[in-house]
RNA sequence: GACCCCGUCGUCUAGCCUGGCCCAGGACGCGACCCUUUCAAGGUCGAGAUCGCGGGUUCGAAUCCCGCCGGGGUCACCA
């Protein structure tokens, strides 16, 4: 039996959650899930200029809003590499024992200008390897790497990627003031914490030969590796800011269910068949590396907004509910108390919003009174013969026996016939009334839902601003 | 510039490994129609890709080989 399967998200703290960081932990768990093995998270935070508090905060919170969770990692101490410096000294002094790695002195200078030189010549800058036999007693660390031959990579998703050594030079495994360097870090913490498959991004992939030189050196079992693709914006460069939103968490404020960008985000460069629509169960199940697509992806906003409609569409009345909730709160309103009445309120706005933003907006009337009608409509409905028609509903509305939706109905239905009108007349008219809009929710739903007595109100409300403006 | 990756409808992709079932399938978006109390949702139909280009191999290539072009990534005592 093979050993069991342990993946990684080592995120940087130096921003909140990207999408193409998102997904690129999507396929970490995934596989993780899928194969049922440890997803671990790590905060590559060495860089204490640009690493804070507060986005690992973030970091984890969109995590976890994903619902994404590790087996191991923060806050159980250990799991960021600025907790790990006396692991990486250790094996840095075994390197050196072992004369896999040698100091240089090179000054700063002296290394710029001979990038300059390599530049000139149209070639890939590598140290020069001066200090490689000098046996000196300090200064930065180098790798000491082979000259000749080349390291293969076998990639999950690209398959084999040859780079020859001749390309390669000796890295800075530690720098002279003592510090480790990211490449370093990332080789020691994936062996210290026995990683079998290291998945992310592609823009590590040229980063990877020189890795596993410093496997070999330490003389480790080499993880297997799977780049996976960028996200692109329209312009088919990485996603960035400039594209617009792109951090997890303003998908998450735009209302965007997470499970809607987790199942557009699994889409995004992986593939089963033609599926396009995946339970997080399936999504585990059906998960292979293998299916993970090798060209960048550009995102699309609009798939993902069809998804989210999807997702509000047909997930549970009382999940949407608790979804909903903070988002009207958020706008300053208040969902009714009568949970049942809530939901059967969302159930009428969840296939008219993409976000769950778009659906309280479109619902406002729900929790309080329309303070304007929109004002082309109010101008042509609200008349004379507007306050007439309002007034025989109105009439018709306090004598029904019962409010419901049919009973409803069968007034505005009987109303209709008698006056000789069609029923957006008079549908019109109380929506204007009822929403102040054009386009709501099916009329009689929205009144049922609204109360027989608030209806009221807002139906003389429309008669009287019809009579004043008439 | 060097090295590396990538290149199928506008976009995400299936197909490519194991050539013919593909004059290329699905999805988003777009258009039309149907349904209809508005807006949506739903249904039906449709437009949309000479499979980056050029050579080869083959009876036959999106699929195999070579060259080219285009895009991206990486080249730090950053991560």
């Amino acid at each position: 039996m093979a050993s069991p399967v342990r993946v990684r998200f080592a995120p940087s703290p130096t921003g909140h959650l990207h999408v193409g960081g998102a997904r690129t932990a999507l396929f970490n768990w995934l596989f993780a899930r899928h194969h049922r093995g440890a997803f671990v998270l790590r905060i590559e935070d060495t860089d204490r200029s640009r690493s804070t508090d507060e986005n690992i905060v973030a970091i984890v919170d969109a995590l976890q809003w994903l619902g994404l969770d590790w087996d191991e990692g923060p806050p159980t101490p250990g799991y960021r590499q600025t907790e790990r410096f006396a692991i990486y000294r250790e094996h840095a002094q075994r390197l050196l024992a072992s004369g896999r790695a040698y100091y240089c002195d090179c000054p700063p200078e002296l290394l710029d200008r001979e990038r300059g030189v390599a530049q000139q010549r149209g070639e890939t800058f590598r140290y020069s390897g001066r200090c490689r036999d000098r046996g000196l007693g300090a200064g930065a660390l180098r790798l000491r790497i082979p000259t000749a031959g080349a390291t293969v990579v076998n990639d999950l998703i690209h398959g084999p990627v040859t780079f020859e050594h001749s390309q390669l030079d000796d890295w800075i495994l530690v720098r002279t003031d003592g510090t480790p360097t990211y490449n370093f870090c990332v080789v020691v913490d994936d062996v210290t914490m026995s990683i079998t498959h290291v998945i992310r991004g592609d823009d590590h992939l040229s980063n990877t030969p020189k890795q596993i030189l410093c496997y070999e050196a330490l003389d480790y079992a080499v993880p297997e590796f799977a780049h996976v693709s960028l996200i692109l914006g329209k312009d088919r460069s990485r996603l960035s800011k400039r594209h617009g939103a792109t951090s997890v968490q303003a998908f998450r404020d735009s209302g965007i269910p997470a499970d809607a960008l987790v199942n557009y985000l699994a889409r995004l460069g992986w593939s089963h068949g033609d599926q396009e629509v995946f339970s997080r169960a399936e999504l585990v199940e059906l998960f292979d590396i293998k299916n993970v697509a090798s060209s960048g992806a550009v995102f699309d906003a609009t798939k993902l907004e069809w998804l989210s409609q999807l997702y509000l569409k047909t997930m549970d009345g009382a999940r949407l509910a608790e979804l909903a909730e903070p988002f009207v709160r958020a706008v300053g309103l208040t969902p009714p108390p009568d949970r049942p009445r809530f939901i059967a309120m969302l159930d009428t706005l969840r296939e008219r919003a993409k976000t769950l933003v778009e659906l309280v907006e479109q619902g406002r009337f729900y929790f309080e009174r329309p303070a304007a009608y929109e004002a082309k409509a109010a101008q042509t409905l609200l008349t004379v013969e507007g306050a007439r028609r309002l007034g025989l509903v109105i009439a018709r509305l306090e004598g029904a026996p019962e409010f419901t939706v049919a009973a409803i109905e069968r007034v505005f239905r009987a109303l209709t016939e008698e006056l000789g009108l069609k029923l957006v007349d008079l549908a019109q008219l109380a929506r204007l009334a009822a929403t102040g809009r054009t386009a709501s929710p099916p009329i009689f739903d929205v009144l049922a839902l609204v109360g027989r007595e608030e209806s009221l109100v807002r139906l003389r409300r429309a008669r009287e601003a019809a009579e004043r403006t008439a």
